[in-house]
RNA sequence: GGGCCUGUAGCUCAGUUGGUUAGAGCACAGUCCUGAUAAGACUGGGGUCACUGGUUCGAGUCCAGUCAGGCCCA
């Protein structure tokens, strides 16, 4: 006996409790136990950090991260599954910043970095309950009891170990970084802070002179928004492409006295008009930017002698004729496109500003003073020395600083970098090797990325985090990296191996520099917190210091999954650590995901009130529901719309479908006694049997071969159709196999069928809704056979049995179903309803080798349609009328050009005439344009219409007619039917179990009471009736009255 | 400003190497079926396949451009 199964479905309750039985019998434990010695199948987390709540799009990730690890399991596959957090980082700092409401970092520093430090270490686990609860809830599999984490002396260890493996590879250097900068709380902003702080500025807007060496009496004309900026000058960028100009104007007075005369300028083509407006001007030249390349100008300042060759024209892509001249002036020190220009051309670059934002002594006009003060004064004097064309206000979106309200600089400061951009060629190479989900990914969005491979800039100012394992000597500068405690105790002169490896612990360990005999101590920089979680696959096992051989047995992965903002984030410090490294990948597939939206397609945030609580959808509905909204919904990199709604879809749609299903096979199964054990083969599967079968092995194989590629969408929805197919055709035209009182062989292979599929079903959802499949598994498996699998996560994969698979049966079947639908629909035209049974059905059909599936499947179609005979369309005899369709892809891909035509001959021919030939297979004679065609069977549909007498409906050459025309015969059986259904209510609403049988009592109208008479065999079968009587009921019967059909009748039932 | 992705019914999504009638589910309306069903079948309404141009005998599909949204970078 299976446990009764309800129709209803609590879903809640069934997840808590199959939670509870994981737990108690250790399933996740005993799916890595049991795997033990089996090949290795590598996954790695990407470690989220626990300082914030999990969100739907954790979720998200997670349920991606759990669906391959659980099939693998199932294919045999030991999979470790180690859980991870992510600890360091400016998020967490910025947290605590906000508890203790700190705005700067001396107030950390003030405070004390130590005991800074200690917050950000309790509270980057503040939410990790929250975690565990969820994660658990949502079945997501994965080790947090043995997480690696991020913080632990151990992992540091493990990266400095990297770090100090570059720097004797001479990939760690010190260079400059324009970064937004605030001069007030002398700091970098990260992106996320500056993008805190934007807001309306107005600032100057200048357009300089600046005159060409070569050529006196023409000069470059150049626009600015930050003329402090130009004491920085080192060059001007042109865009190659872009059309300039020379100009001749006449030169106004000038306060100098210096009146009249013309001058010569160079700028933009499209900008003339915007610079001058309503000027008439002389365009003396006009030529490609190209040809300004090395063009020598005059500097406007010399407070600072460059060190190389400056003020010359560079070309560069980043020039634009949105606004100014077409021509940007270049301060290496105040801007990135500047920096990367000077790095390109070989430029100098001039550091005029102080760390506080005040001009240095050098610039003597304006010494100490803030750069922004200065501004007017620079003009100013340019306009004296007759360099200025003129000067506007210009407002624009400008980035203050979040905290003090300054505006920001772009500022040069000294950071540390690796050199990633020397193996870019193996970056790009090995990422060949990778399989992206979505595939566009690798040579998109990752691949590009690559391929603009800037060095990695590495170093961040501030406290907790890992520290950059530096020293340097406070007099000659010597530097020195430490890769271990060992090495830092050694270099100490006392045991380290205990030091807590964070500031400011380790800034206290100084020692004499062994190249000058001064103090070297660390440099204060920590690392990208990026730099960590990429650093995972050796540091999450403390390797090279211990754990050798789980490290060698755990790398690469074979999965990994997070979403799409990763690719410059986790997915690109793994690849180039790793391609630095060891020059391998450390991944081999990688599902990359898209992002969670609401329900409008905005972003969910916290300020927009639009966050979905996973907690509310999984009380709703589930977490398999959840789950398999997330698989199905929309293939993985695609961004997704979100709400509750939509899941509960699931549950109608598919799970309660399934459920249902499952529900019908256990009452009857009971009912019959049915066991799965001791079932051999020679049962009489029929033919809706073995197209069951054979779809559900097609199944196996399609969804096995999906797991292989990792494509989730063709993972899941295929079990979707496989499934309704199963509830609305194989077991909607069995019910009566199930019912009957006999036992035959035929019922027995009606069972047995369905039971293989249920179970199949089981294993195949394992992976992606693992209660629902558990749940299932234990009362149809483990409960009839103690010695199978403790539970289908432990149970084996479904192997596909190809013999089983039959291609033919597959498509048939799907022609018989089309060809029913087609019935219904002229049921629905004639207004025949499906009890009153019909003659006949006659169909036609596109192709001569369809023909065969209607005589095949004849029973199947006399019963669904409720006809007493199918065959096919006589053309001969029943067809009123042809039509002739040529078929487009056949004949155009054939005849090209010549399509048309021949299209307009076939169809201006008799179709009277040409149609039999095609149907008795020959070859038809066309001519189109003078030329004839020998046109082919297959190159025209013929469809047929029928003759009057018949109910049609039709799609495309696929045609059903029904004779719709009633004999007396007909007219009774449909009566009977009717009846049959009245007493099938009785029965229910009488509460009667479905075998009880019953004592009939029936009075009825005259023409009733006949076509009970004629059919009354059927109709006790039908009712499970044993004893019948044209009586009136007894006392205590069930009585009901009903009128249909011009008929009445009043039944009465008593249990027999 | 650049890169990548997305745009098909009210909503969520399919749509094969280009083939002439663009589909499914949900939602809405009607009819039918039902001793598993919270379901199902049939019918109907609902589409400028974002837009413009091109290639082709033929474009939702290929090409170019434009627009809108998203993400990343600047």
């Amino acid at each position: 006996m299976f446990k009764p199964v309800s129709p209803k479905l609590d879903v809640t309750a069934l997840e808590e409790g199959v939670l509870k039985f994981w737990k108690s019998q250790k399933i996740f434990e005993k799916t890595i136990s049991e795997r033990k010695g089996g090949p290795e199948y590598i996954f790695f987390e990407g470690p989220p950090t626990a300082n914030g709540k999990p969100g739907v799009h954790h979720v998200l990730a997670r349920v991606f991260k759990d669906m391959f690890p659980r099939y693998k399991i199932m294919r045999g596959f030991h999979v470790s599954r180690r859980g991870g957090w992510d600890t360091h980082g400016l998020p967490v700092e910025i947290e605590v910043e906000k508890q203790l409401g700190f705005t700067s970092k001396s107030q950390i520093e003030e405070y004390g970095i130590d005991r800074f430090n200690e917050l950000c270490r309790k509270s980057v686990f503040a939410y990790i309950q929250e975690w565990e609860k969820l994660t658990d809830r949502i079945a997501f599999w994965v080790d947090l009891g043995d997480a690696y984490v991020t913080y632990t002396n151990d992992y540091i260890e493990s990266v400095w170990w990297i770090l100090k493996n570059f720097w004797d590879k001479g990939l760690l250097y010190q260079g400059y970084k324009v970064v937004p900068y605030c001069p007030r709380c002398g700091t970098p902003l990260s992106d996320h802070e500056v993008a805190l702080g934007y807001e309306d500025a107005t600032d100057p807007s200048v357009f300089v002179r600046m005159p060409l060496v070569d050529k006196p009496g023409t000069s470059l004309l150049v626009w600015t928004t930050t003329p402090w900026t130009l004491p920085g000058n080192v060059a001007v960028a042109a865009h190659s492409e872009v059309e300039y100009v020379t100009v001749e104007r006449a030169l106004p007075d000038t306060p100098t006295g210096a009146g009249g005369g013309t001058e010569r300028l160079i700028l933009a083509k499209l900008l003339l008009e915007k610079v001058f407006p309503g000027e008439e001007l002389k365009v003396v030249d006009s030529f490609k930017g190209k040809k300004l390349k090395g063009k020598r100008y005059q500097p406007l300042f010399t407070f600072m002698p460059p060190d190389k060759p400056a003020h010359y024209v560079v070309l560069g892509d980043f020039v634009t004729t949105e606004d100014g001249t077409g021509l940007v002036h270049m301060a290496p020190a105040f801007g990135a496109e500047d920096m990367a220009a000077a790095m390109e051309f070989d430029l100098p670059v001039l550091m005029t500003v102080a760390p506080d934002g005040a001009f240095l002594p050098e610039i003597t006009p304006w010494r100490g003073m803030w750069v922004k003060d200065a501004d007017p004064l620079i003009i100013q004097d340019l306009q004296a020395r007759g360099l200025l064309l003129k000067s506007e206000l210009y407002t624009h979106t400008y980035p203050f600083c979040w905290r003090c309200h300054t505006p920001l600089l772009y500022y040069a400061r000294g950071t540390w970098y690796i050199r990633t951009s020397q193996f870019k060629d193996r970056l790009v190479a090995l990422n060949q090797t990778i399989n992206w989900v979505p595939e566009h990914i690798k040579d998109g969005r990752f691949g590009n990325w690559l391929e603009n491979n800037v060095d990695w800039a590495l170093g961040r100012e501030r406290y907790w985090g890992t520290p950059l394992p530096v020293w340097e000597c406070a007099d000659c500068k010597h530097q020195d990296a430490v890769g271990s405690r060992g090495e830092l105790s050694e270099k100490a002169g006392r045991d380290l191996s205990d030091l807590e490896l964070h500031r400011p612990h380790v800034d206290n360990v100084t020692w004499a520099c062994e190249k000058c005999g001064g103090k070297m101590a660390r440099v204060p920089d920590l690392i990208d917190c990026w730099f960590d979680s990429g650093s995972m696959p050796v540091a999450q096992w403390h390797y090279p210091f211990e754990n050798e051989d789980k490290f060698k047995e755990q790398f690469p992965a074979d999965f990994i999954c997070e979403a799409v903002d990763q690719t410059r984030g986790w997915f690109y410090s793994l690849h180039a650590i790793s391609t630095l490294l060891f020059d391998k990948t450390a991944y081999r597939n990688v599902i990359c995901l898209g992002h969670i939206q609401d329900s409008e397609g905005r972003k969910m945030s916290k300020s927009l009130g639009n966050i979905v609580e996973p907690w509310d959808v999984l009380r709703a509905h589930g977490a398999d529901a959840l789950r398999w909204y997330l698989y199905t919904a929309t293939p993985p990199g695609n961004e997704r719309r979100f709400s509750g709604d939509l899941v509960g879809e699931v549950v109608r749609n598919f799970t309660l479908t399934l459920w249902n299903v499952y529900s019908f096979f256990v009452t009857y199964a009971n009912l019959d006694q049915w066991q799965p054990v001791g079932q051999i083969g020679n049962l009489s599967y029929n033919s809706l049997d073995r197209w069951l079968l054979s779809s559900l092995n097609t199944l196996v194989r399609d969804v096995t071969k999906a797991y292989e590629t990792y494509d989730v969408p063709g993972a899941t929805r295929p079990v979707e159709a496989f499934v309704e197919a199963l509830s609305t055709w194989y077991l909607r035209r069995s019910r009566r196999r199930f019912w009957k009182s006999e036992s035959d062989s035929d019922k027995q292979a009606a069972y047995s069928t369905l039971y293989t599929a249920l179970v199949t079903l089981s294993k195949l959802l394992a992976p992606t809704m693992p209660f629902l499949a558990d749940e299932m598994y234990q009362n149809l498996v483990r409960a009839a056979d103690g010695r199978a699998p403790e539970s289908v996560h432990l149970a084996k994969w479904p192997q596909v049995d190809e013999a089983l698979i039959d291609e033919t049966l597959n498509r048939e079947m799907t022609l018989v179903m089309r060809l029913v639908s087609l019935g219904h629909s002229a049921r629905q035209k004639a207004n025949r309803k499906v009890r009153q049974p019909l003659a006949e059905a006659a169909f036609a059909l596109g192709r001569a080798e369809e023909r065969h599936a209607v005589e095949t499947y004849a029973d199947l179609i006399t019963d669904e349609l409720n006809v007493k005979k199918v065959r096919l369309l006589d053309a001969s005899g029943d067809a009123a009328t042809f039509t002739l369709k040529p078929l487009p892809k056949q004949l155009g891909q054939k005849y090209g050009s010549k399509f048309p035509a021949l299209q307009k001959a076939i169809l201006a021919l008799d179709a009277a005439a040409s149609a039999p030939v095609l149907l008795s297979g020959q070859p038809l004679k066309v001519t189109a344009n003078g030329e004839t065609f020998d046109i082919l069977p297959e190159e025209v549909e013929v469809r047929a219409d029928a003759k009057s007498g018949f109910a049609v409906a039709a799609d495309g050459a696929y045609l059903a007619a029904l004779v719709t025309e009633l004999t007396p015969d007909l007219v009774r059986e449909g009566l009977a039917r009717e009846f049959v259904r009245r007493v099938q209510d009785l029965r229910k609403t009488a509460g009667l179990d479905v075998a009880d049988r019953i004592k009939l009592y029936v009075t009825a109208t005259p023409g009733l009471k006949a076509a009970i008479e004629a059919n009354r065999e059927y109709v006790t079968a039908e009712t499970l009736t044993v004893e019948f009587k044209f009586a009136a009921p007894p006392p205590g019967a069930v009585k009901a009255e009903d009128e249909f059909d011009g008929e009445k009748v009043t039944v009465g039932l008593v249990k027999a």
